[in-house]
DNA sequence: TGACAAAGTTAGGCAAAACTAACTATACTG
DNA sequence: CAGTATAGTTAGTTTTGCCTAACTTTGTCA
């Protein structure tokens, strides 16, 4: 019984998982000293969380040796930034937020919102991209929306 | 300069506030023992919470005594219940979440959302609801999206 | 009025997550 | 291949937030 078990992790150690994730995307390895300046944490943290993820069974890592996922750890990382994805989207695409604003938003909202609410939010992005291409534009439409609401609380 | 410093608070502490802000509706008095049992805590923690919530200016509170919101406290407690509400029509209204799960989510979504982007969300949930009365039905339409999705992963 | 229950507090402890400082291992370079 | 810079680890501390168990205060009622 390995399961993946996503629950369960802390916000903080989905952050590990995350970084390890994106920084081993090509390469397969991901470096300590990488992860600690992604995160902003000291080397020392990063050495700490990395004990915990292979406790859990999510990282494969020897002391001064390289870090990867294992399997049940990239599924797990796989899901978190699906996530981050689609609230990133949501917020750029949908509300029209600034994007270094959405990323934060996303990363921080990303381990608060349950599967449930994410696959509704999917749902939603897809539902407001096809009527999009069809009829009306509402992402244009909501746009022009917030600029008239931000004369009229100017005046 | 005792501003209201709506930041620098802890998602736990904003939970607090929001407890005593809540329970405190009528008799303006919130008991150590209703926050406790809304929170999930034991008495104890909430008798911590309260000391620091009173060492940052936002809760009036004497040991054995009654508890109060001081004017700071209210203007932040009001803040996060407003970013509450907001999160949780979103969640019903418009992705058409049920009751509870909407509500649970909102609790911790709240403290991770900036208000830029719930402005951003309360201006779109604005402009959904003034589309629905008008031409459109969006979120009638949403829902019919939905259920034709499942439809066809069910496939 | 005095004793008891309920509410609240204190003391002590634990776990997570971070830090700094000091140590060790690795790897590159002359 | 020796020495040093860089990467990584360990030890020890801090903060936050929670807990239980034992104590104190308050208020009620017989």
């Amino acid at each position: 019984m390995a399961e993946p078990k996503t629950d369960n992790l802390s916000a903080s150690l989905e952050d590990y998982l995350e970084a390890i994730f994106n920084l081993a995307g090509k390469s397969k390895v991901a470096h300590s000293k990488d992860i600690a300046k992604l995160l902003n944490v000291s080397r020392s943290s990063v050495t700490g969380a990395l004990r915990v993820l292979r406790e859990k069974g999510l990282a494969n890592y020897k002391p001064y040796g390289s870090v990867t996922l294992t399997e049940a750890g990239q599924i797990a990382a796989a899901e978190i930034v699906r996530k981050h994805n689609i609230l990133k989207s949501f917020f750029i695409n949908i509300l029209g937020i600034e994007t270094d604003i959405a990323q934060q938003a996303a990363c921080r909202a990303e381990h608060t919102l349950g599967i449930d609410v994410i696959a509704r939010l999917l749902s939603f992005i897809e539902f407001v991209t096809k009527n999009d291409e069809n009829d009306l534009n509402l992402t244009e439409r909501f746009k022009k929306f917030c600029k008239n609401n931000k004369k009229i609380s100017k005046k």
